[in-house]
DNA sequence: GCAGGTTCCGGGAACGTTCCCGCAATCGTT
DNA sequence: AACGATTGCGGGAACGTTCCCGGAACCTGC
């Protein structure tokens, strides 16, 4: 597998290595003639540059990592797909790592993106607090770093995401109007903005309307599984609380509860209606399908590689946040109210 | 983010750079004082070692390519994650391509790959025949590969696979002792091994109990798509065919046609029963839970990692080919017969 | 026709490592 | 005490590129 190197073609025309270099870079001090005959040799002998001999000339490795905090649902690999639409268009590797909604696994996966010395860092957090400590030391020795979807709160950092409270608002709003009144909420790790917006949204949905909300039958914090949302679907009918629509942090909760829900017994949507965040096409395939609000998770991956390109072009380069515009879509699970 | 290298502890300790390199990867010519020295030096000087740069020197990259045939599934996540458990414990990166199964894209990922000068590529096709050629040049170049679950027909490669035959075999064998009579299979593409297999496993257990299989009106060609599961649903019904029973295979393919099914008043599994290959945890998502043969996906993540790792080490090191074992779940779907 | 400017090209250092070679000092053997 | 063998270390080339510097050849304008 011997590569043949800018050398062999300098050696194949009689020439030194610096015109040939100067010749594949499109230098202007260099003869029309000249670099056609290069780029003839470098044709015919099949050459192809070595990317890590410019890799260590420049001092950096043309990668960059993404962490995602889980990958049973497409989201991750949607967003993905878009960061790789940009970033392989201009000639940067691309190393995912999965977290598993797991805070450990997530500093591990730091860890290694600090080892491979990757040039900038894309990342959906599953946890701000128990990590801090190393995007701050990392953030201090000037990694590029952006936030999508899940992001730090209140920080100044590159983000891309949605709007979660107005969109969280509006959904809670359309169940009201389709006849809901008692809505439980499942929420997020409360050390992630998302959550918080989220919820926000839901309390402000629910005030508007005079809807009573009690924090200790209404609100229910548990993990990111379909498994978490099995169990608070489990707590909610053992409890024998009265609820008539569940509005869950993210899809994957929301199929948890729902499909409990539907084996304990329940209608949907008839005697509860079902409706989440952060919907992809997981929520097309369960029954009823899933309401939900679906971010634009192309665009989100390549906003994202935008700024992260900018980041790594100028490091100082203010820290702008990208919102996005996300789509409510109404299906079956919550009634199919204002279709449309 | 100045770097600081083996020069800089050279110069700090008044050394030579040979004796630092040495002391640091352990050679035995360097006494042991000055190797504490070394080590002592490098902790406090925050030394990291410089990947790009041995890279260089030995002439790879220190990456493998993955390509995996779709990400809509967690059947690829999970594979991945146990390839990366032994990769990264290499300290190899791992980067991925998705083909969306599309032939054109799986290609466009293997030129990725080969301009990104990945040291070896672990793959789960698409199709094979497209770019067949292709694959033969880069194994011609030396290029090491591994196929997992989705290999070429016939050839020899280092491949990890379950056996797609015994399991297809036995799942219809449980679907007939279960009473169906009528079994619609619905097959992958025809270039891939497994295809094959899995067809080959139905038919010969049909055989077995002396059930017709009419080729025209039982056994269909489709995409890879919840949709392409759905419009076979829809051919089903519309054409008035007879049936009981239907054999995807794949979960995707399988989830589309259950849910078009139901939507056209089907009862599943009172009427038609639906059993699958290639499961995932989307298999219990839906409703009903879904009949699959699950294969031990994390550890053929890890199987293909050390086949490539092998390959890598020693290019000329015989083909392995690991067959795994895989379980078959009955669930709801199929009338959850011989529950295990 | 000559100073000054362009254009084009070659030499060689540099990026951070590893490793071969050679030399000095120490060791063990007789 | 003298010898080769071993141990410990420094010098420097090499991996494939880029790029600075300097020099040769050519053009320009007076």
């Amino acid at each position: 597998m011997k590569h043949v190197t800018i050398k062999d073609i300098a050696r194949y025309l009689s020439i030194s290595v610096s015109t040939v270099s100067r010749a594949l870079v499109n230098d202007k001090n260099v003869r029309k003639e000249t670099k056609e005959k290069v780029l003839e040799a470098a044709r015919i002998l099949e050459y192809k540059p070595n990317p890590i001999a410019t890799n260590l000339k420049y001092g950096h490795t043309n990668t960059v990592g993404v962490i995602v905090p889980e990958m049973v649902t497409p989201f991750a690999s949607k967003v993905v797909s878009g960061i790789q639409n940009v970033l392989y268009a201009n000639g940067i590797k691309v190393i995912v790592a999965d977290s598993g909604e797991d805070p450990e696994i997530e500093r591990e996966n730091l860890k290694l993106m600090e080892h491979f010395m990757v040039d900038g860092i894309i990342i959906s957090l599953c946890s701000w607090r128990k990590n801090a400590e190393d995007y701050r030391r990392l953030q201090k020795s000037e990694m590029p770093m952006v936030f999508y979807d899940r992001i730090p709160h209140g920080l100044d950092v590159p983000q891309v995401l949605v709007d979660d409270y107005r969109k969280s608002f509006f959904l809670i709003e359309k169940l009201i109007l389709g006849g809901r009144k008692r809505i439980v909420h499942i929420q997020g790790p409360d050390d992630i903005y998302n959550s918080q917006e989220r919820l926000r949204g839901y309390m402000d949905a629910m005030a508007k309307y005079k809807l009573p909300v009690e924090a200790d039958s209404m609100i229910f914090k548990a993990g990111m599984t379909f498994e978490a949302g099995a169990e608070v679907a489990e707590t909610l009918v053992k409890k024998g609380i009265g609820f008539d629509a569940v509005f869950a942090f993210t899809d994957t909760l929301a199929i948890g509860v729902m499909n409990r829900l539907r084996e304990l017994g329940k209608k949907i949507p008839e005697e509860v209606a079902v409706a989440s965040f952060s919907g992809t096409e997981l929520s097309t395939i369960v029954y009823p399908k899933l309401t939900t609000v679906e971010p634009p998770l192309l665009q989100m991956g390549e906003k994202a590689a935008e700024l992260i390109l900018e980041k790594i072009k100028n490091p100082d380069c203010p820290n702008r946040k990208e919102v996005l515009n996300a789509e409510i879509r109404m299906r079956e699970s919550s009634g199919n109210i204002h279709p449309e």
